[in-house]
DNA sequence: TATTGTTTGGACTAATTCATCAAAAATACA
DNA sequence: TGTATTTTTGATGAATTAGTCCAAACAATA
């Protein structure tokens, strides 16, 4: 099971990036993003966009893997999943 | 947008069962399961199964509407969350 | 209205999660 | 090896969230 903090440090990584930059970036704490890394800590949404332009990826991809990561982790052990997402997919296709 | 707490109300009221009877069952005092009902607090996903039992819905449906819920109160704000779902969708189809 | 049962609100406590900070550990490299 | 830089760890306290308990508010009905 990929991670979203595995993600992250892969990223950052190939960027040649310490935590220090990305942290100061993100406003937090060189200890908080280690921990995110390693799955210690949780990520939050908001920081989606300033990920997104440190670590040169897209919005769009980088929100893919925070969405799958925080789905499979909470609710992975659900029965339905499968069914409740595609019920939440038709739910917000008709909405918008 | 219906709540995942409506939906419990709903179901219970249908029914003509007190909060008093459907909190003995999840062994939980009344005002939280009131709470509940008005999105004070939140259910977790282990009461699913008891409640499924006590309002006398499927298991299938109760997660359903669960899933949903939870989902759209934590992401439905993401500009990417239908991509986010199909690629969720994708990847459990994989697995398993 | 009086009584009984149901639901809600709020004060208090417990448990969990989170951020900050400094020092230890690991890594890179002159 | 020695030094500088990066990363991890853990202690501490802050903040958030959850649970208990009881009294007030509300609803139904004799």
């Amino acid at each position: 099971m990929n991670s979203f903090g595995e993600y992250l440090r892969n990223r950052r990584e190939q960027l040649g990036l310490p935590l220090r930059k990305v942290a100061a970036e993100l406003d937090i704490d060189t200890s908080i993003l280690s921990k995110i890394e390693r799955s210690e800590r949780v990520a939050t949404k908001e920081m989606l966009p300033t990920l997104a332009k440190t670590l040169e990826v897209q919005d769009k991809e980088i929100e893919i893997e925070f969405i799958k990561a925080f789905i499979l982790s909470d609710l992975g052990d659900l029965n339905f999943l499968k069914s409740g997402l595609e019920e939440t997919l038709n739910t917000i296709k008709g909405r918008k």
